[in-house]
DNA sequence: TTTAGTGTATTATTTACATAGAACACTAAA
DNA sequence: TTTAGTGTTCTATGTAAATAATACACTAAA
């Protein structure tokens, strides 16, 4: 199975986490939806159980996930939370994009043609 | 001074060897200028010497930037090279953002309104 | 009550990163 | 030759992340 690819640059509990949150946000994981078990998802993305209880953990602490004890973890029953998270990543790519075009240098005519690229990309 | 801000969850390393690029890419450093010493640059980032000698010494054997012991770091004279980083950089950036939309499922009209505050963003 | 499946907690080990401090090797100029 | 300014190397220390192995606490169902 899969083995999610994560960036050898960045811890992998918080990639585990943003993944989380955007399988809910594209609707893989519906509002209130059980989440796989700690060692299940674990298992599923090759990482150890305590790494995957930890990006647990913080999900709880965070409201996004709500936990029963002895049940399992869900994803929060909240539709605004998930709506609201989806806002706050759309929001965030297109600022990090801007703040790279602009780190860049880039001309506006090299820019345009950028945006084409992604308006093509996406048809 | 400015003592550069880094995010604490990417090695500060790699983090200036981003940032050096894109000063070069962007002209703050020209083709073949000499770059502050690694102990200036250090100071000025606020990081530890041996961390800014790491990233002068990955910069060095990628070839973006070549040392002359006892004279100082330079960046490469190649322009061709410092074009084909913006390249990479402004590609890597647009395919950032194009997967990011897609996981989050955006629709149609939504993305056009991120693209629309794009370019406002940059008028 | 027993069992299986949950999340949680603990201890130990390994690795990478960053810092600290010092020394070394080379170059250019006084 | 001396000095100051380069990059480079080395040892030591502290911290965070990830893994490994185990045990504990709770829940639901057999």
């Amino acid at each position: 199975m899969a083995t999610f690819e994560f960036d050898p640059n960045q811890p992998i509990y918080l990639q585990i986490i943003a993944e989380i949150k955007k399988r809910s946000v594209r609707g893989v994981y519906a509002p209130g939806a059980k989440l796989p078990s700690v060692r299940d998802m674990a298992r599923e993305m090759g990482v150890n159980p305590n790494t995957m209880a930890r990006a647990y953990a913080e999900l709880d602490r965070e409201g996004f996930v709500f936990t029963r004890r002895g049940q399992g973890s869900f994803v929060t029953e909240k539709q605004k939370t998930i709506e609201a998270e989806r806002q706050k990543l759309a929001r965030k790519a297109v600022a990090r994009f801007v703040a790279e075009a602009g780190e860049l240098a880039l001309s506006k005519s090299q820019l345009a043609t950028l945006l084409q690229k992604i308006e093509e990309g996406l048809s």
